[in-house]
DNA sequence: TTGAAAGCGCTACCAC
DNA sequence: GTGGTAGCGCTTTCAA
């Protein structure tokens, strides 16, 4: 059969010296000089069809494949973009990643993901280390970042996005943020709405996320509700089911137990209706609760929770197509702050049994 | 105060010209040559303590950074790893990029996380862009790695390993295995052993994830326990919770009702026994199950499962001990294989209540 | 103990 | 339509 010709014009020719061809082998192999080669790869200024045609066979024949560090070097450009999150084992960041990797990848671009395990110190090498290896654009993510951050990679030249947390004050860059605090006040409302006071707020430790935020949320919540907040049912404790059993366990046995919880996210409501199941308590017949994140959990426990989705996914892919405007599309124009909105799921947590 | 000297030493003292300054710059500004910055960068020769002094001053003057794209360019190294997963928002591939991570980062290694949204034309993508970005070495993990791929890295002379899912037969390359086999086996056993029969499978889709393999293993924790499978209680259904809850629903509707449920992962199991708990049924009393893969909802599910523990942080690691071998300690022997033991980690759904 | 200079593989400016 | 060649910023001979 004649299979030969074209499966012999992918085979190696070369000898096999280990070393990859570069581009001047092609040249020699073809016959041109390196020149042209370059231009036959980038397109950038017309190569006649029958060089072309002599230039890609050599290609295909030596299987040469263009050193993207040489490339990167004389181009400055090594279009690959960081994401830096605190860590890629909590539930969002690899939401949020994706939501990059889909927006870059379509254009070329490389998504490299890097964790800091949430310490300030590896945060601070990463950065050094994706400066000083030029990537195009950094996405920092889920941080509260700093002007020295900022700094680091101004002096860089590397653009960048802040994304994920909200900062007591946004710096002078461009941000994506989730619109947290409505959240939080679209959740108490919708608790209060259906099931009235007294209303608890189960918030994550401080430093731990965002706390503050989210528990801002529920004190406007609650003001727009009309309802005072009873100090004694705000309780900040960890971003676990252990820290909401262990709350609303303590909640039951106090002074004033509340119709409503609030939570500041998932794993703690959840920590929480075991708690109150524990204490032969009907959710939501007997208190109801809210949580945050929208967590695949919540859709799989006996009374399925309530939430607040704040698509990381979009936030990713916002803070993806603030970075190319600067990168790719030549904006440079003063910084931008885009917010994501969030959606109250509702479901069997703070829903009536006559609703269902 | 004195602080003048210290504080002046970190500024810019050059022109801000929007050049990152080169080591050219940095030799100019010591008055010495390129070559000896160059060693007191590396340290490769000695170099005299004052005109070391002198570089060091320049340096944090000109607040220099090597430009590790020139390096690598030079060095045919870049301090980089790839890690390519299928996909990053799946429970296990965080845990293992940062499982690679924590074992890469020490030594001055970044580590890359690539996503191939489970896309084999995305992956052969990745593949390229990975090799001709001259990453040091490659991890692969989740795939079933086909010799094309190894082909591809081979040719770019870049060092990998691969990890994750069992292939039906091993590549001549670097591998880490979870051992599922194992794994599902105990799981069985601990099961039958308890609970006795008839005994039910639900395993993942083909295609899905390690289906196959975990169906193999269940044969042999029931050979091993002495006991026929009947076939009509072995259901392939979809990794998810919608899948277990179905299944279960069929098997208390048809002939044989199971006494223990093998499940292939813990969605299933959360699934398979909100399904035996919606017709009335007590788990573990009427009906135990276990579960594969440890996630944390198996925690905060009303009945907590037994699951089995695959040690993913532990699988990135070993892979990044494979390739450091390779990448960092020049070792070029065979291929080797390296095996990861699981653990069942006993819980309320399969723990008869005198044993509480 | 120090320097000059030759590249690493590619792009782009100039020339023809 | 095509080619020569000067760098990109660094490392590493070779030479002093």
């Amino acid at each position: 059969m004649a299979t030969g010709d074209q499966a012999r014009g992918a085979v190696d020719e070369q000898p096999e010296d280990g070393r990859r061809p570069t581009i001047s082998d092609v040249a020699a192999h073809a016959g041109v000089s390196v020149t042209t080669v370059s231009h036959v790869l980038s397109g950038r200024r017309p190569v006649s069809p029958s060089t072309q045609a002599k230039v890609r066979r050599s290609i295909d024949a030596l299987a040469f494949r263009p050193n993207e560090i040489a490339r990167s070097m004389r181009s400055q450009r090594t279009h690959t973009v960081a994401i830096v999150i605190p860590n890629i084992a909590h539930v969002v960041y690899p939401v949020v990643a994706r939501g990059v990797n889909d927006e870059l990848r379509p254009l070329g671009y490389q998504t490299a993901i890097y964790d800091t395990d949430g310490d300030p110190r590896i945060k601070a090498e990463v950065l050094q280390a994706v400066t000083a290896r030029r990537v195009d654009g950094v996405i920092m993510f889920g941080f509260d970042m700093t002007s020295a951050d900022a700094a680091v990679l101004e002096e860089a030249d590397v653009a960048f996005v802040n994304g994920g947390l909200n900062a007591a004050t946004d710096g002078p860059w461009d941000c994506v943020r989730s619109n947290q605090p409505a959240g939080m006040q679209d959740a108490t409302r919708h608790l209060v709405g259906r099931f009235g006071g007294p209303v608890a707020f189960l918030g994550g430790m401080p430093g731990d996320g965002p706390a503050d935020i989210r528990e801002s949320g529920f004190r406007s919540g609650m003001a727009a509700a009309g309802l005072e907040v009873d100090e004694r049912l705000v309780r900040r404790v960890p971003y676990s089911w252990e820290g909401g059993r262990h709350a609303v366990a303590e909640l039951l046995a106090g002074p004033v137990v509340p119709r409503s919880v609030v939570c500041a996210n998932d794993l703690i409501a959840i920590g929480g209706m075991a708690a109150a199941r524990d204490r032969g308590l009907d959710v939501p017949g007997d208190m109801a609760f809210t949580g945050y994140d929208n967590i695949e959990a919540g859709t799989m426990v006996a009374t399925t929770l309530t939430s607040v989705e704040s698509y990381p996914n979009e936030q990713g892919r916002a803070c993806a197509r603030l970075l190319l405007d600067r990168i790719s599309r030549g904006y440079s124009g003063p910084a931008r702050h885009v917010g994501i909105d969030t959606d109250l799921i509702v479901r069997r947590s703070s829903t009536p049994r006559d609703d269902v």
